[in-house]
DNA sequence: GGAATATAGTTCTAATACGAACTATATTCC
DNA sequence: GGAATATAGTTCGTATTAGAACTATATTCC
């Protein structure tokens, strides 16, 4: 019944994703963000802005997505978007001052807001654990590819 | 820089937790499901119904999302809801014989989908990140009991 | 028995998630 | 150089998310 093991693990993933987002983003909340909008902050902090597209890749945002969410922080004047010398499709956003002075405020807070769930863990067990989940994460991309593969063979 | 690779952590089961919604999602949605209706239909199936509060433990779907989310499937006569005997409060959702027969069709099918990525692991290495996962949740659920108590001390 | 409180489910709002279609610019290839 | 193709970002539609307010029924406690 290996289907049956991989199912509870599977569950057990996504009890943890649920509870990790709920425990973090009652504290972003708190400081008048969304996750989102959240990551996006914690992203662009002590940067000098990047594309859309680097903001997907580094974060779980997808592009129709980031969109919005670059709108609303725009909206409160922490971020804006210049264009993109190198490439003409391309925006480069980038926190304002306001934003990055923002991000110097929060992002320290959040961190602590985190140390509860620190202690619970050494170093060993994380390292375990993060390597555990990388072997996941890469059966899923590998199969992932072979399904698209096979939707659109070469 | 225990919280540096405690982040590192979340990053990969956030990563893990999306790139399976991805993957499941995929095969979900050709089936005319979306991941949440999917998590209903195979949590009543093979059963005499259950309670919404009983289908909100079960899978990860919240009780405010549970309305809509049973309206669908009511709408497509996979499901109905019956008034409970014991509760005036509670309703029975039940898949009718079209959800049961579309159940049995579906979900050896959406196992059978998911086979690809247990080939990359064997049971104990299963068991193991089971073990991880059901460590992480217990800290993220005793963090935010502490956390609740402090916003509302006894 | 009745008031205070707790619980089950619904409704509401703002923000996301995802996929698909769309525009505009880049790149490739002949 | 121009057509074919690829990519960056936006827009759109449907479904889901969280939290909070709300209704109706249960439970508790005096």
């Amino acid at each position: 019944m290996r289907e049956k093991r991989f199912l509870m693990v599977v569950r057990e993933l996504m009890e943890c994703a649920r509870g990790f987002e709920r425990y973090s983003g009652a504290h972003v909340r708190e400081l008048g963000l969304t996750p989102a909008q959240f990551d996006i902050i914690a992203t662009l902090g002590n940067t000098q802005g990047m594309t859309c597209k680097e903001l997907g890749e580094k974060t779980l945002i997808t592009k129709g997505t980031m969109t919005g969410v670059l709108d609303r922080l725009e909206g409160k004047g922490l971020l804006n978007r210049h264009p993109c010398a190198e490439d003409g499709r391309s925006w480069i956003a980038k926190l304002t001052p306001a934003g990055q002075a923002f991000f110097e405020q929060i992002f320290p807070a959040h961190m602590k807001s985190l140390r509860p769930l620190l202690k619970h863990f050494d170093d060993r067990q994380l390292d375990v654990m993060r390597e555990q989940l990388y072997q996941l994460r890469l059966a899923f991309e590998a199969c992932q590819a072979d399904a698209a593969d096979a939707r659109s063979p070469t």
